[in-house]
DNA sequence: CTGTTAGCGCCTTCAT
DNA sequence: ATGAAGGCGCTAACAG
């Protein structure tokens, strides 16, 4: 920059001037300094830029899961083109592994100067957030909320759906209605809640051999559960798969056992409609999550101190044909 | 970082020996520094530390197309992987728009002074990279190369896989085969070279009328053309599919049509296995494009001046049913 | 209007 | 082994 204010013949700060707002610079200044810039090829160094006093940089930081999974794809994405159209950058942290990777990634994060966090949390503790190694920097939870701070939060409507799924199953005959968890997830939970809360408005038992809390989050869990479930002497008539994971793995298991089971996935998923039997999802609009976190971040970047917001995204039932298989006796 | 070293009684370049490498301090000091750090939460700040006089950041921009495509998702997550193990940050430049969205958003990542960058470039011309606004900043093309400039590249086989594709149902008796071709990418253009090559090899001549160039990439568009193409006096018996939403149309309009045609795919996908009839495709390991453009990138950024370096990955077919359909006269 | 100066937080000499 | 000083590129504040 003081080569093309030298090049310019002009000092620091007019340069300065012009490379931003540009207002109080003689337009034939002002055009000298193009020209300068110009032939320099300047480029303002956003580095710098952000070390200014008290400023932080015009970077958000998005710590997720696995990148491979469509639904955090789609959240990064979304939130991605918010942030780019406010001009600012997006830096990953990627964390597969244990909650304590995950720390350490918003850490590093933090210590990047980044002016905003979105944090789709791990089930580990976020206190830390709260106190001096947060660095008051905003966040906002993408998904499920975050234990031990206050933070604006951007969810769908967990309960909502789980109930939804399950009273369209019901609506239908079914009675043994099985529900597939992965484990410990905070949605889960909520989905299971709402898998509950349509047994008793209907004014039914739940049959607690049927709700399976799986070892792990994956497909092939999803699989083995199924199949020893539709081996067993009263196996369920339908089964509510609460991660689109586990509703692969549930329809590959039925596949292959050539069973008739309505299936109910949570999430919708590409393809889903491709399968032998159309799969009834209850979805919801995951860009949206990623776009409300942006939002609500950039506010937070921007200074707003309103109380943190909780914002629910509703969920909405998709009829493809795997969720409306009668049961057998009906 | 000045306060911990008041705090501690120290001068400010002990602190930040403590903090990097810490040869030369006595211990009882180090030790009196380290506790200053504690109590003050004092977290070096990234972004001072890459203005120090010639060196850069420590992060790396990948520019790439739509997140929601698995491919890139894939890309992504790998990259981000090698990248964090080497303590280097991500910052990801999504560009779903036009070739000029692609410029802007690497010239705003370079404005962010990355170390390197790596890039899924599109068609345009990437030579403004190799002049003053590259600002010398090291670049590594992934899954295909760039206009105008020489880097390293990191690729697929593309040519190889277009072969082996077509070959797997030429040799399965099928003698029209169609080729669908998502618009002017360059790895699709290769990988109708293989085709041809297949076809020159086996002594066949290729009818024209079933080389497809698609309007788009979409799902959709190869749906429509597939549907004409099954509409024809005189029907392919074979289809390859060159990208994977293209195969995901192919499949959808053949289930509809209630076509025998065998189909082979270009990338695998989620659930290919899982579908009607399991999906044969041509598949590379994505992941290690991805791994790999970090390596070298990561490479490159610590200065290394070998001549660019042209990485490619070979692909492999996985047989699963639907290219092993023979032809109707067979 | 425009030039100059201080200082952001760190690291790297250079002295001590 | 440690403290002090200079500079990275920029912007805000202050003079002229």
């Amino acid at each position: 920059m003081v080569d093309v204010a030298k090049r310019a013949g002009v000092g620091l700060g007019t340069v300065s001037r012009v490379v931003n707002g540009g207002s109080g610079v003689r337009e034939q200044t002002a055009s000298r300094v193009r020209a300068a810039i110009e032939e320099l090829g300047f480029q303002r160094n956003e580095v710098a830029r952000a070390l200014r006093p008290g400023k932080t940089s015009t970077s958000l930081a998005l710590v997720l899961g696995d990148l491979t999974n469509p639904f955090y794809a789609t959240i990064a994405k979304a939130a991605l083109e918010v942030a780019g159209q406010a001009g600012y950058a997006v830096v990953l942290g990627s964390v597969d592994e244990d909650p304590e990777g995950e720390r350490r990634a918003i850490q590093e994060l933090i210590g990047r100067r980044v002016a905003g966090l979105m944090i789709v949390p791990d089930q580990g503790d976020h206190t830390f957030l709260a106190g001096p190694a947060g660095a008051g920097v905003p966040v906002v939870f993408v998904d499920r909320p975050a234990h031990g701070i206050e933070a604006d939060v951007v969810m769908v409507d967990n309960e909502g759906g789980g109930r939804i799924a399950t009273e369209h199953l019901l609506n239908q005959g079914h009675r043994r209605v099985a529900i597939l968890l992965a484990p410990s997830y905070y949605t889960v939970g909520r989905r299971l809640r709402g898998y509950r809360r349509a047994y008793r408005l209907a004014d039914l038992p739940v049959d607690e051999s049927l709700v399976i809390s799986l070892p792990e989050g994956s497909r092939d869990a999803a699989e083995k559960a199924t199949r020893e479930l539709m081996h067993r002497p009263d196996p369920p008539t339908a089964i509510f798969a609460s991660t689109n994971f586990l509703t692969e793995g549930v329809l590959r298991a039925l596949g292959e056992t050539n069973s008739q089971a309505a299936v109910v996935g949570f999430d919708d998923f590409r393809l889903a409609d491709m399968l032998p039997t159309p799969v009834t999802v209850v979805a919801s609009d995951i860009g949206e999550l990623g776009r409300t976190a942006a939002r609500l971040l950039l506010e937070r970047a921007d200074g707003s101190a309103k109380p943190p917001q909780r914002i629910v995204l509703p969920c909405t039932l998709i009829p493809r044909g795997s969720g409306e298989r009668p049961p057998p006796t009906a």
